[in-house]
DNA sequence: CTGAAAGCGCTTACAG
DNA sequence: CTGAAAGCGCTTACAG
């Protein structure tokens, strides 16, 4: 690489110290016009631009946050919803002027040595599991500024950025109701994500409220593939053939559903209503265009970076430590009434009973 | 955060020099192995680990590598190559102690900056534009250890690791006139693309030496979402009812084609045949799974990070600048045989008979 | 084998 | 308004 100045050379060059020289480069008020100009040309001149890790010594502060992926990286790469989220995570840090260091790492060794190491301000958390927990709290000890996105049972002390999964959940129960839906299935997102435990909460009371039965089978736990997705909703709907509407915890595992019932040769919604989870970019260009919950990825990304900068800057932070964004439902192709050719279903006349 | 603890309190604290805790965080050979032993036990104590920007600043190198994503953000943060590239640079990356500075900039200032900042030794760029050439040439004159991933028209010097877009391409071709087709129509990707240019000659050679003819509709651009491989696929249709087998230039495009032809009540393969281009994870787990060119994404990932690391180093690098890597075709559930009335008999008659 | 000193390229009080 | 000096936390010759 080619050898390139340092605020020593700017300084001789443009006849001031390097005090000066820094001066200008901090926008600091107090130098004389003539001076700033004569230091900033030769500046320009060069294309000078100081030494980032000097300068992070001296300030003690490097401008750069850690994106922790804490997960397998096979796993986390295949899907959207990680992608999304960092667009909305870099979108902001470039506007206010900070780096990501990418890390991934499972057990977030990387991340603590990324802190140890000074190279980072601060962590920014993408869906802890529960066995991060530990973690967590000890980060917390150290005082680094951290920010969840997503629920984790760790310390209350410590900010997340998340959806409310249960109320999430049950709006889309709610609308498969309203649409007249009443055997209702469920395909859960995996149990070691805590966001997982939330949405059968809401599913089972959803179901309970409305005095609607669940068969054992009709729940079932998938891994959030297209490919899971897939196979599940062929064996629910091989076990429970009346099934008129599925709710699935995530688009990609819903977009899997979507072809097990084309391959039934059934229609979607006018035979079966879907609903997904997450509201990824996918979610809108498969065919039907799938009815979902936002997740808000790239909000959730947003506002989670600013907040971490906020904490790091000593700016004033929200008193709450859990900020809640609204999980909306987007309504789209994938949902319907419930088909006329269900009415004999014994559930229908329950219904109606109800 | 909690203040850490400095070379000097360490040599302090095991009654050494800083220079003897330096030699031994650095594993130099002459220190007296108990000394050794008396200052591992200090650091350990501590969970000492030294600041990495003050050792960048001595060592002027910071072993952190600018990844490069020269594109808008919202395009590239949809697309699954992207993510599958940056699975394959994380993984060689960590395994070789480097970090990674994500540099999200379709005007590519970012990652100027952050050379002329030095916080990296070095440049990943993925995907390069045709816009981005003069940029590349830039980079290359200042010295600065540069990789390509992908083709780029840019000076002759910069080591591109690629694949070969025009055999890949052909070797798809092959596989369809292998299985009978003739009436075959092609989706491009974006002609922004350096790759568009070479699958389009590949297609239109094919044609060429198997004597069919290419009609102007027969060859249309899409804009690599599964959204316009959709429409684009209905068009096509519609106007050559009688092709009998889609090349598409992304799997994106291809799994919308996926959808048009079902929505056609159409049987894939035994009535149209479809082959994508990049096998992204998707393109497996989509039903039927798809007929795809392997870019080898991951592979590529991992051997270009290897060798700017090399570069980096000064270890020895090969001799030619362009590392190519193997397009294969992968034949999946989505390709076959032509339907024996294909060559002249229009389609109605199928329709009918689903 | 080990230590004292200089240096990496900045910023930040402290004087003036 | 500006400069000289000290300091950030390391590494690296240079002595011994």
């Amino acid at each position: 690489m080619k050898k390139s100045m340092t605020i020593t050379e700017i300084a001789k060059e443009a006849g001031v110290s390097k005090s000066t020289v820094s001066r200008v480069l901090n926008n600091k008020s107090d130098v004389l016009p003539g001076t700033k100009e004569r230091v900033l040309r030769v500046i320009r001149e060069h294309q000078f631009q100081p030494n980032a890790y000097a300068r992070s010594m001296s300030q003690r502060r490097s401008r750069t946050i850690g994106v922790v992926v804490p997960h397998d990286i096979d796993y986390v790469f295949q899907n959207q919803y990680y992608m999304e989220i960092q667009r909305g995570i870099l979108k902001a840090m470039t506007k206010r002027g900070y780096y990501a260091l990418m890390l991934c790492c499972r057990d977030m060794k990387e991340a603590f040595d990324a802190v140890l190491q000074k190279r980072v301000d601060g962590l920014l958390l993408i869906s802890p599991l529960y066995e991060h927990t530990p973690y967590i709290n000890e980060l917390l000890e150290h005082h680094v500024p951290l920010v969840l996105i997503g629920k984790s049972p760790a310390s209350q002390q410590v900010y997340q950025v998340c959806i409310d999964n249960y109320m999430g959940a049950l709006s889309a129960m709610q609308h498969l109701f309203g649409l007249g839906h009443r055997r209702i299935a469920f395909i859960n997102g995996p149990h070691f994500l805590p966001s997982s435990e939330e949405r059968r909460r809401a599913y089972l009371d959803g179901m309970a409220r409305q005095g609607n039965a669940v068969l054992p089978g009709m729940v079932r736990e998938g891994y959030n593939s297209i490919d899971s997705g897939y196979q599940i909703a062929n064996q629910i709907l091989n076990e429970f053939p009346d099934v008129s509407a599925l709710f699935v915890a995530s688009d990609y595992m819903a977009i899997g559903v979507l072809d097990t019932i084309h391959d039934r040769g059934m229609r979607i919604p006018q035979d079966i209503s879907v609903v997904g989870f997450d509201n990824i970019q996918m979610s809108e260009q498969v065919t039907p265009s799938l009815t979902t919950v936002s997740q808000q990825i790239e909000e959730k990304g947003r506002i989670s970076v600013n907040l971490l900068m906020d904490l790091i800057e000593g700016a004033p932070t929200p008193e709450g430590r859990v900020i809640d964004v609204e999980a909306k439902l987007i309504v789209r192709d994938s949902t319907g009434p419930v088909s006329s050719r269900q009415p004999d279903s014994p559930w229908k006349t329950h219904h109606i009973a109800l």
